[in-house]
DNA sequence: CAAGCTTGTTGATCCAAGTCAATGCGATGG
DNA sequence: CCATCGCATTGACTTGGATCAACAAGCTTG
């Protein structure tokens, strides 16, 4: 795997007992500056910690939920990477996100207390489970942690405004592009580079989520490195040009 | 304008002063079952009341809110109909949905205190201003409205999930019938026709919420016509067979 | 009520992306 | 170490929807 790991905190087998619950705890993650405790107070934090002790361990292909299952917990990824899909009464599905460290997923389940989409892991993965009663508790009391839910849904629903916008108007060149420098300004704000992306789904996958057939996908990139644009190597690939990319989206060619 | 209007109760010159918070409270909207203070108890109900103070009156054509704008309210859409779109640097925008009695707008603003779209009355319309910091505020004293409206955000993400399926995965045809089985449903639960619709929005609004051209709209509910299954006469539709309109969402044709 | 908008329909043509098919290439495992 | 399998690439051909264009049908407005 080229891509360094942001965990190398927390040995796998801590010998202490103890330091598991410390190990869950939000307050020494290195992804809070990230993630679901982003504005708290460091006393604040540690309330929230009291409730998200549980982790859980998610391997490449499982599913965290699928559409039908009860909702209880809202889920932070820790590890890993993630894609969301809901499904069409004949089969089709659509990705609806792809989410890695840092990001929470569940948010769907919260409206009628059932999951409304299926979350499958990527890649072995790690998540943190969010006890979602537990959590509107906490944060009736925590003012800081009500704006933060409110925070993170919102930015949710915007994020999905930024998908419909892709899959209504652009083209599938650019559709690829706005993918692609999304998913490197996620990178560049975890720490990693902007420049090297290692995608982790396929390109039926990354078709399904931009709204276009794998053999497009594929197309694209083959266009976009022939211009010199970016090098592709399976699901490697190297921006070569931030600029230029930028500038595709920002007037239509 | 051949719509029942679903607001008889307020006469327009209610000649009492004291009226007008009578007016603007949620206690006796014909609304309450639908809009926010769904699962209220009468006595929570009351305390929103109080801050659901001011009523604003949008003419079609107008904005209610800019991309930009800072965020300070909510809005419960009171009378009429409204479109939020999202814009692309070179102009090409993206309507992103369609809002009617009940529904409340301006979600995309919480994450960042700005407005993330641009919402435009498409008619004559009137909302109910909520006071985003004070409706913050309640709601971490009164449990029920802190979980509607997390459950208003959350079904808000499960509706652009269907929003992004139908652009991502379905053929022109298809996100038509869609599109006019969702607003079928919406008017019915208000106590409208399921089979009369009266359209809102021009043909180009329109396709740009599905992602195709106006043309392919038009064409797409002439074909429809012509099998027999609605009427479409200007923005009027009659929707003649709902069960084999269903049926083609079911099974890919 | 005629002139001029805006909106909607329909036809003819074109092209971006889909479909079908062959090939390549890395990983995995017997 | 070779066979297999899943994934990706590329080419040839097709097609659904876009584009361009003409026209119709309501509305405004003078």
């Amino acid at each position: 795997m080229s891509t360094p790991t942001p965990d190398q905190t927390l040995p796998e087998g801590a010998f202490l007992q103890g330091l598991q619950s410390l190990r869950a705890a939000c307050s020494n993650c290195n992804l809070r500056e990230l993630c679901l405790p982003v504005g708290l107070s460091a006393d604040e934090m540690q309330r929230v910690d009291e409730l998200v002790r549980t982790r859980r361990q998610v391997l490449r292909g499982e599913h965290l939920f699928r559409t039908g299952d009860a909702f209880h917990s809202l889920v932070a990824v820790r590890t890993g990477f993630f894609k969301t899909k809901v499904l069409l009464a004949d089969g089709r599905e659509q990705v609806t996100g792809f989410h890695m460290a840092g990001e929470v997923i569940g948010l769907d389940g919260i409206g009628n207390e059932r999951h409304t989409c299926d979350a499958v892991a990527l890649e072995d993965s790690e998540v943190c489970v969010l006890p979602y009663g537990r959590l509107a508790g906490l944060s009736r009391e925590v003012e800081a942690l009500h704006r933060r839910l409110h925070q993170i849904m919102s930015s949710e629903i915007v994020r999905e405004h930024g998908v419909m916008l892709l899959l209504g108007s652009m083209r599938a060149g650019e559709r690829v592009v706005a993918f692609l420098l999304n998913l490197s300004r996620r990178l560049a704000m975890r720490g990693y580079s902007e420049r090297d992306l290692h995608l982790r789904m396929t390109r039926e996958e990354l078709g399904s989520y931009l709204g276009v057939k794998l053999e497009t996908v594929s197309r694209a990139l083959s266009k976009l490195q022939a211009d010199g644009l970016l090098e592709v190597s399976r699901r490697n690939v190297r921006l070569l040009d931030l600029p230029a990319l930028r500038a595709l989206l920002a007037k239509s060619e």
